[in-house]
DNA sequence: TAGAAATAATTCGTATACGAATTATTATAA
DNA sequence: TTATAATAATTCGTATACGAATTATTTCTA
């Protein structure tokens, strides 16, 4: 372990590492089934909700870099699920819409998260989920702190689905 | 949000995702400050807390595949932190040893954290670090469930130093 | 109005990060 | 002993993911 970083750190860290892991592997599973990646979806989410929007707006709600977003919505031009058009009034913007297959294909995705874990948080108490993602978030307020560009609420979409209806 | 995501699902997965682009960001700078990244620095780490060890020991112990560790080994090889040697004994295996430099390098390295992320954790409440960590730890493991390749123990080092010393 | 500043999208280079396939070597089994 | 299986490292292709630089366009300002 790193002589500069103590034990807290260290297993913060090493938790954070393992679930970039466990998303990394994830993406790749279902992009295996479905041809279609988590960032992918998140963006095609994010344009289900918002379309048209533009590239940058987009990069925004999915918290991503501008330059991560042109490469997501690449591919997602190259699959026909999304396309891009330059606006009329300021052709600096180009705006964002679904095809009616990138329609299609959000209703047959499955949840972002993996079955096993969106089961094992169904089972947790309340009170261990909500402290879960207390932590959580707590965590990600506090490494935040530190970067001027990052988003300064943790729920930029107030018009959240929490009864998943 | 994905139709078929609550809102816990959601909030969790995006405070993972955040993590992972504030880890990265850390990493691009301190990559700029010292020609280093935090998966390069973690596997320094190990290999000064281990070496001589194998490129598939190594990988599994900064918990990455071992395609990704040759990847980064390639490039602290190129940078001389790093020697790989093939074993007389057992010609498919390649022992990977540390240079001087490369030893030199480990004790000029800031924390793998972030100083303001560091303060602020070092500010908290035991009782709250505890519940992070624990937190953290849950949702690792409960992410983990599904994947039989992934490590059964979230403390693969026993030798860790907990009072930073 | 002409030049400067701002804005939006994009390209480029680099570093993860992975699984699948490949190569070389060693161990095992028929 | 020889064919097969197992093991270790590597290469390959692909997808994030970012910042810096670039291009095109619009807005602002002197």
């Amino acid at each position: 372990m790193n002589k500069n970083m103590n034990n807290y750190e260290y297993r913060i860290l090493s938790a954070i590492r393992r679930m970039i892991r466990s998303v990394d592997k994830y993406s790749r599973k279902i992009n295996s089934e479905l041809g279609l990646t988590t960032p992918q979806l998140f963006c095609l989410d994010a344009l289900g909700d918002h379309e048209p929007v533009i590239t940058k707006e987009l990069a925004r709600m999915v918290n991503l870099s501008e330059s991560t977003v042109i490469g997501i919505i690449d591919r997602l031009e190259i699959k026909q699920y999304v396309i891009r058009e330059r606006s009329k009034e300021d052709r600096r913007k180009v705006y964002l819409t679904l095809t009616d297959a990138g329609r299609g294909i959000l209703n047959e995705t499955p949840s972002l998260v993996q079955d096993k874990f969106a089961s094992a948080l169904a089972e947790l108490e309340n009170k261990e989920l909500d402290s879960i993602i207390h932590s959580l978030e707590r965590v990600v307020e506090l490494m935040e702190a530190e970067d001027p560009d990052a988003p300064s609420n943790l729920l930029p979409n107030a018009d959240i689905d929490i009864n998943n209806t």
